[in-house]
DNA sequence: CTTTGTGCAAAGGCTTTGCATGCTT
DNA sequence: AAGCATGCAAAGCCTTTGCACAAAG
């Protein structure tokens, strides 16, 4: 792997990754790479796009963030408040509302056990679209 | 949008098509555009990968494939029995297990529209590790 | 001073698209 | 005969990677 090894204990300080974690944090929903890095470059920051990929990587790496793939397949990083939950997303707006479902663990595990699974991926997204954008 | 329109009411019957259709069948788990080219490929098939791709993308829209996007943002496509259910599938071996879970349908239309959300999209899909290959 | 982070540009991998040709209907 | 489907190759996108230089500890 190259020199950026995602979940390292103590990264530096930089800049550059203030900079990206300040960025991350404004964007309401999720946001990708491209989007974190246009927002800095309008912001008037001159990281660069490659840095952009190696720390969000890096911050999602070591639990410093969320990530999802999005319905076009590109990654999508957003801070997350502590706790597991879910993300309720609508597909129009793009509106992000975390939900808990404490109940759908228990179900999932459940399941899971059932069929001989373990380790469930709980990444789970849903996707819809939200009363602003359905009667729009 | 080029020839090949999504959703088509009446594709036409060509040798390509069938051939596509029964590499999916045959393909036990979700299977990504390449795969199902390798496959006929390996069974003396020219078929294109472009008409791979191009028919694998007008069955699912025309619902006759389910599509998920996998952990590594490729799309995959597979042939599902009728029915709502989701899928379990093995992170490891790839195995997969269709499963339907009623209360999660609930659950889910229910946390919905707590969030005045609507049109959840139900492509839920959970990956895990199954026990051959956990204790492998 | 040593090690990690950054920039730039090139490479990679998956998917889509343009265009001429072939096959269905 | 008319129009969609196919093949091939090229182009597109997002993401990763190699390498030299700058910065952090």
């Amino acid at each position: 792997m190259t020199s950026t090894d995602l979940g390292r204990p103590n990264p530096r300080q930089t800049r550059q990754r203030a900079e990206i974690r300040h960025a991350v944090e404004a964007l309401a929903s999720f946001a990708t790479a491209q989007e974190v890095h246009d927002r800095l470059r309008h912001e008037g920051s001159g990281v660069g796009l490659a840095t952009v990929y190696r720390t969000l990587q890096a911050m999602a790496g070591g639990g410093e963030l969320d990530s999802i793939r999005n319905p076009d397949g590109q990654i999508a990083y957003r801070t997350c408040s502590p706790g597991h939950h879910h993300h309720l997303i609508c597909r129009t707006c793009g509106r992000t509302v975390e939900v808990t479902v404490p109940q759908l663990e228990q179900l999932v595990r459940g399941m899971a056990s059932d069929h001989g699974f373990a380790r469930i991926d709980h990444e789970v997204e849903f996707f819809g679209v939200c009363t602003t954008c359905a009667t729009a």
